[in-house]
DNA sequence: TATACTCAGTTACATTAAGTAACTAAATGA
DNA sequence: TCATTTAGTTACTTAATGTAACTGAGTATA
């Protein structure tokens, strides 16, 4: 008895990447950088209603899943860039079939 | 000046894919229902910390969506399976984009 | 030389979503 | 009879988000 108590059977790093993805926001900023790299300020402006705090916090969340990285350039005023590694760029091709599925599936708004 | 101020460049229908697929457990469930029709605790045992509560929440929305069906079998005691429509089964190859890129990129957990 | 504005955030506070646990009602099993 | 299962719901707590104002350094404008 009860032989799918208290563990799951999913694969942990299937479960790891979904967490990663589907937490508020990721997936979009994700998607805003495979356009390239980009400022915090630019970022922001791209996406609606995404507030400075939540971006702030997911970039770092981002960066230290290595899928982001912060660079600084010193010039002046310093300049912050904000673009995808390899591990970030890796995730178009999700990218890819979500569009694929949004096209084929869901209404076109009027 | 300001051209990108006030309103998304996004696709409205892409926008609309990455909210339903990243509204927390959304993803999974969907996931677990790729396996077939399943009822209501079969899903809740499989996904362990995922309650009740926010599993009958999610299921509704799923279903109006359109992504999954929710039927009724008149037996004694009733059983109540859910499954995924033509429109939830065509999530699948997004599910298998986020699996290669989790065995790429994500660490063996020990 | 004030004044305002930009950038890259942070802080305080309010609202919403999610987690926890107990409960329901009908049916079944020991 | 008492416990258990199913498919949920309800009440309450805790965590995540949203909102708006604020910082502090640098720049541009009047």
């Amino acid at each position: 008895m009860d032989q799918c108590q208290s563990q799951s059977q999913m694969c942990p790093r299937f479960e790891k990447a979904v967490e990663i993805l589907s937490k508020r926001w990721t997936s979009l900023i994700v998607f805003q950088l495979l356009s390239g790299p980009q400022r915090f300020v630019q970022i922001d402006h791209a996406l609606p209603n995404l507030s400075g705090k939540v971006l702030s916090e997911r970039l770092k969340e981002l960066e230290q899943e290595g899928i982001v990285k912060r660079v600084v350039f010193p010039e002046s005023p310093v300049r912050i860039e904000y673009s995808l590694t390899d591990k970030g760029r890796a995730l178009a091709p999700i990218f890819v079939e979500i569009g694929k599925w949004s096209s084929e599936w869901l209404p076109v708004p009027e």
